[in-house]
DNA sequence: TTTTACCCTGTAATATTTTACAGCTATCTA
DNA sequence: TAGATAGCTGTAAAATATTACAGGGTAAAA
């Protein structure tokens, strides 16, 4: 079985649920006994949404959440605060400071005894990392580890893509057969580099008038209240692009 | 050698050069003639930042650049485009359509055999890819490539980091520079979402003075000469998700 | 021929943003 | 303790954007 057909069933699944059956199921196939994954869409700043697909004990969870240790979580902060590209495989070297080696002694009895974790980010802003681990405390389970890093990346890449499609797309910006005009489209690009009104107007060549006008039509099909929102959704919607 | 090894020179490297010699000495090492790494930043709507690591044949890279080849290649298309967090295997499937068929035609001419592309997003809202070519043109060299892509995403993965780091931190385009605070994010977000100052204000409990104050601020760290330029860029390279 | 879509312009009051000046507090780290 | 960083506030003039009124044209489709 080649590794593209281990993951294959991930890009087949419609639910929550069996999402979380088919990663455990891929998560033991490579030698792990427990897995988590979480991501991070800034929706809100305040409140970013997050959605988590729980595969740790759950005493050890609880007990994250309640102490939040998302804070001191020193992989959480490489993953998703951080934003880096590469794994970091769960080493004494990571979690330097009282309170990061302390969460991970506990981990550890929890049976997350080794692990790593994988960082993926997606193209609309959003952070996400697959934490897999194993239970057994040996140099062969860290070999393991080290020797199937390039497939446990794949597989967040892949149940990133699976999460993307069921879980986030919900909220997603509707492309409706909303068309904008040539000039309304020239004025909001112009507008979206800084240009003000009477500097479009030069460089279209028409009266300050006529940009505020197609910027106001424009705004109006989106249902934005001001320039601003209406470039924010243009550009969020895809409508303008070089 | 473990795989890790096998990556780590590239988190050494401080130069374009060294990165590219690198590269090519690992693609080599998972047994590719070829490799091209590119990365997009949308600093500008009009004007998409490029950073290109050709270790493509230069004569198969010019007729690509010459014939805006971009366009119609669905290899792009599904990683910087789409934005796809998945690996593509170069396949008959994907270059589907007159023209793609035609350019993967020619670019076998040129060596490139068989392959796969490996999409990266930083957190940051750039968008890279990595593809990787062999000139063999066997079922064994194809066998090689779904034997090893795990560690071509991996490769894919640490090459960005590295490129992040000699690149896109430095020049105009200060990536690194461009932390925006919780307080310029949430303003920001807010006045994308048409709020005036005065409502973003009465939101946040502070006063209109200190919207001003860091979307200024923001907008200063982004080169942004207003506050639509600045919500523009924020949107575009994934600063803030509305 | 009428309708529709797109494009263009004017005036003027009002609302909002930009800019330049200035100063405050709290927290963390070297 | 000093410095850096983040957050917060004030005044006031000048620049821009928004809004509501008004009007004009062309070209293609119904």
């Amino acid at each position: 079985m080649s590794d593209l057909d281990l993951f294959e069933p991930l890009l087949n699944c419609g639910t929550v649920e069996e999402l979380h059956t088919t990663t455990a199921s891929i998560a033991g196939q490579l030698g792990f006994d427990h897995f988590i994954y979480g991501v991070q869409v800034n929706t809100s700043l305040t409140r970013p949404y997050q959605f988590i697909l729980n595969g740790y004990p759950k005493e050890w969870r609880a007990r994250y959440v309640e102490h939040n240790y998302q804070e001191v979580d020193p992989t959480y902060s490489h993953c998703i605060t951080r934003r880096r590209a590469i794994p970091v495989i769960w080493d004494s070297r990571v979690f330097t400071g009282d309170k990061a080696a302390k969460m991970r002694n506990e981990s550890k009895e929890f049976g997350l005894q080794c692990g790593a974790s994988f960082a993926v980010h997606g193209g609309h802003g959003e952070a996400a990392m697959l934490s897999l681990a194993s239970s057994q405390d040996t140099s062969k389970a860290e070999q393991n580890i080290v020797s199937i890093i390039g497939k446990s990346q794949l597989l967040a890449c892949y149940l990133h893509e699976a999460t993307q499609r069921i879980v986030l797309s919900k909220g997603s910006l509707l492309l409706t057969k909303m068309e904008l005009t040539l000039r309304e489209k020239e004025c909001l690009l112009w507008a979206a580099e800084g240009k003000t009104g009477g500097e479009i107007a030069d460089i279209l060549k028409i009266t300050e008038r006529t940009v505020t006008f197609h910027l106001q039509n424009a705004g109006n099909k989106m249902g934005a209240s001001n320039r601003q929102h209406a470039i924010a959704r243009a550009i969020s919607m895809g409508l303008i692009a070089p």
